[in-house]
DNA sequence: GCCGCATTTGGAATCGTTTCCACGGGCCGT
DNA sequence: ACGGCCCGTGGAAACGATTCCAAATGCGGC
């Protein structure tokens, strides 16, 4: 292994001054820089990160802790966090807790005594009993948690859009398939079903459904909603996986969408603009989503201070799953 | 920070005694290891990864290289590798490369510079011109490259369980679309298809289509197939993303499946079981393929020899998407 | 009772970097 | 022309673990 002393001696220079230059000091001539910088071309010389870690103690490593990685959604926003923070020679370290506190807990605790200067948590859930192993920065994505910084979409306005776009159809009865609350983003969600739908006058308490962000949960909820004495026209889900589960339901029951009933998801995965019908979904913006929480981390570690975080617009994507209401 | 010093002042012994017992060394007297395993608790003592990354040039860290993990088959994957490797205190690097030579070539040499223990990949393409950074153990996973040691699919074995349960049911024009051969998964696929048509004496060249893993290319290839003057009853497609946009396609013609065409899938995602009507596809055994992965790369940092890898049995999994062929 | 061997122990060197301190030399101001 | 400054540089200490070497201890055999 080549080291900072080879460079030194070879380019006639101290570890001292080709340490400097490494680390872009000032207080270097240009002339010496010059000729370490040629040495380290001619030894492929390669700082040790070991070393670099143990004098600095800082290991360049974010952890990310996600509650379900197979979760197309959480796949990308770990494909877009890995990429932004490659771009800042910082390594990724994933842990996925399968939906499981307990699990959660370990990740926290084992990446915390890794030493990495950072962590990125999707919380399992919203409930704030977590211990921040080290003092680590820790910041949240996508789902809140209590006060810690983070970087979500603005759950209350996608609901709303969605609310709002069924409603310039002509739907009113307006059902909704939320996650469970004790997750930050299937609350926000419910609240801003309740709030648009208030205004709208057409809220009803029991066109409300709340369970898993299963596919089963979907399915199995869309069949209450679908037995209510006056069922719905339209339907939200809280993500794809209930929505494509709803859309299951009406299928077994032999309802056409968006004929007989209309359906909106959450989330815009690939998958559901690929089913038939395909799905009109709430789109979250993913890659600013991990951009944000990026620049929000780096910041937190060089400087300390927390930006405040921040609340992402979304967006709907249309598919054919909604339309105009049957006439009655 | 508390440090083995500190553990070494309060325990009354020295650091060399607290690193014996930290590293399990036979020639420490129970006594002394008592206090020191004491000390440890009470100081909530945790080694500095740093220090001994820099001292035994060995990170406990591994890499994984992706081609995209929004896709949940490698998301499964990476969620099982990461589980396993945790389970003997290693962490887990991600880099996803988007399909992307170059990306990966990057990352391969960004990981190598890292000092990470060991590579997991999951190659682009199976042409071996990639560069092993720094002679760091390297094992191929899902797809094979060249003579790395590697864990994967028997994909023949899984085409050939497809051909033959196509064929009990009575089908003689079996296609396949099969994803881009220089990818080895892709070309076992075919191998098994094209061994096992021709022994049952129907294989066709004009019933294959090779093309990206992709919906699209699935839906493409389809519709090619259903304009053929005789049309298949069957088709064999190499990932789910494919069979989808197979399904997609003959739904587009109103075809019904499986009444009038059937198709099996290859990959056996959960999603692929949501669908209606259910996908029958090819179900490869994700977990084990991690554990079999894990103990691999295991042996081969602690040994430096070559375990010679693993080819495992895949699995059949029945949905609704095939049955008997249409009368003619 | 003494010598020698085996077992346990303490302490120092080491890994490769960053950073602080001290020194030498050029330049400016008086 | 001389004193003070600032800039660039070399060298050494420090980070916290592992590991080697030598010393100390205890024990049995003669």
């Amino acid at each position: 292994m080549v080291t900072l002393h080879d460079v030194a001696k070879f380019s006639g220079t101290s570890v001292g001054t080709v340490s400097r230059v490494l680390n872009g000091s000032p207080h270097v001539s240009e002339v010496a820089r010059l000729r370490v910088l040629r040495a380290i071309d001619e030894l492929n010389f390669t700082p040790n990160r070991a070393a670099q870690s143990l004098r600095t103690s800082r290991t360049t490593l974010a952890g990310l802790i996600v509650p379900d990685i197979t979760n197309s959604f959480f796949g990308a926003l770990a494909r877009a966090l890995a990429r932004e923070l490659w771009a800042h020679d910082y390594g990724l370290i994933l842990a996925d807790t399968a939906e499981s506190l307990e699990k959660q807990t370990e990740a926290l605790d084992a990446l915390g005594k890794r030493g990495v200067d950072g962590l990125f948590l999707v919380p399992t859930t919203s409930t704030r009993d977590i211990a921040n192993p080290l003092n680590i920065p820790l910041v949240t994505l996508d789902r809140t948690l209590a006060d810690l910084p983070g970087v979500t979409s603005d759950n209350r306005q996608g609901t709303s859009l969605a609310v709002s776009y069924l409603h310039g159809w002509g739907h009113r009865r307006i059902a909704t398939i939320v996650g469970p609350t004790t997750c930050s983003t299937a609350a926000e969600r419910l609240e801003g079903y309740a709030t648009t739908t208030r205004a709208l006058g057409i809220y009803s308490r029991s066109l409300i459904r709340e369970g898993p962000f299963s596919y089963a949960f979907g399915k199995q909820a869309m069949e209450e909603l679908l037995d209510e004495p006056t069922r719905p026209t339209a339907v939200i889900a809280s993500n794809d996986s209930q929505a494509i589960g709803a859309l299951h339901a009406c299928a077994g029951r032999g309802l056409r969408v968006p004929q007989d009933i209309s359906i909106c998801g959450f989330d815009g995965s690939e998958l559901a603009s690929h089913l038939s019908p395909s799905l009109t979904s709430v789109k979250q913006p993913i890659s600013t989503m991990a951009t944000h929480g990026a620049r929000l981390m780096l910041e937190l570690i060089e400087t300390g201070t927390a930006g405040s975080g921040a609340v992402l617009l979304t967006d709907l994507t249309i598919g054919e799953s909604c339309s105009v209401p049957p006439s009655h």
